[in-house]
DNA sequence: CTAAATGCAAATCATTTGCAAAGAG
DNA sequence: CTCTTTGCAAATGATTTGCATTTAG
């Protein structure tokens, strides 16, 4: 997977001690943090403020590095750019939501997007069931 | 389709006027409304204020009537619950619904289920696009 | 009559912006 | 040195809440 920090010198961003300690947050989240998330965890590390994240992140999804997912909550949640997009399962009954990794749904979906004259952009898969 | 008024009768939400008012830009709504525009609607009726907007839908929501999407601009949009029995595609930049043809989509979201544990008993599944 | 529902104004909460100061190249 | 980036405080915009008043049943 690309690096985010040699994208942002390919990109004549600047890299600062905020910048830099943002980056290496995301570079290693193993999940989808919200901003405030972002932020707690890179003032553990450095100084950073909570602007300054908002800045470094929308800088990232403008550059195409990141995308923006919007739950019920609407607090955006940051995902590193990978085989996007794709679909997300939810369990109403925990309130879990999980993430359906599956390349072929994902490719059905916008398939099926496409042949309507659109480009995916997101999409929302809630699921009613029991656990087996 | 259940009729909203029905549903309230039956929860004993009370039928008062702006309640009244606001199920019925919903029951006439073709698209996914933001709270902003079904009060913008609602008041083309009668008098109803934007907070009694979002404590009707929140009802709704909660009662299961309508399902709730956030996009990119942290707008809230409703939908009717079994509006539509098939998967349908959002213009995100409209609102509108553009429609979906399924094939085999259904039999692969039950299978998507089965392989996280799950056993699919009903699902609900949306697409957002932005035209090409 | 009584509890539910309302409108209004003010409060919240995530996110954004203005601006002077700090820092990268 | 110059232009970008920052932190802080204040602004913004969607949504929610407090509360006195109205209203359905």
């Amino acid at each position: 997977m690309v690096r985010l920090v040699q994208m942002c010198e390919q990109r004549g961003l600047r890299l600062t001690e905020p910048r830099r300690t943002v980056l290496d947050v995301l570079e290693t989240a193993t999940d989808h943090p919200c901003a405030y998330e972002i932020h707690r965890r890179a003032s553990q590390v450095s100084n950073v403020g909570l602007p300054t994240v908002y800045r470094v992140l929308g800088d990232l999804v403008k550059a195409g590095l990141l995308t923006r997912h919007v739950f019920g909550d609407r607090k955006a949640r940051y995902e590193r750019v990978g085989s996007e997009p794709h679909p997300y399962l939810i369990d109403i009954a925990s309130g879990q939501i999980v993430g359906v990794d599956d390349d072929g749904l994902a490719r059905l979906l916008e398939e099926t997007a496409r042949r309507l004259g659109y480009r995916l952009v997101d999409c929302r898969l809630t699921l009613f069931g029991e656990k087996k």
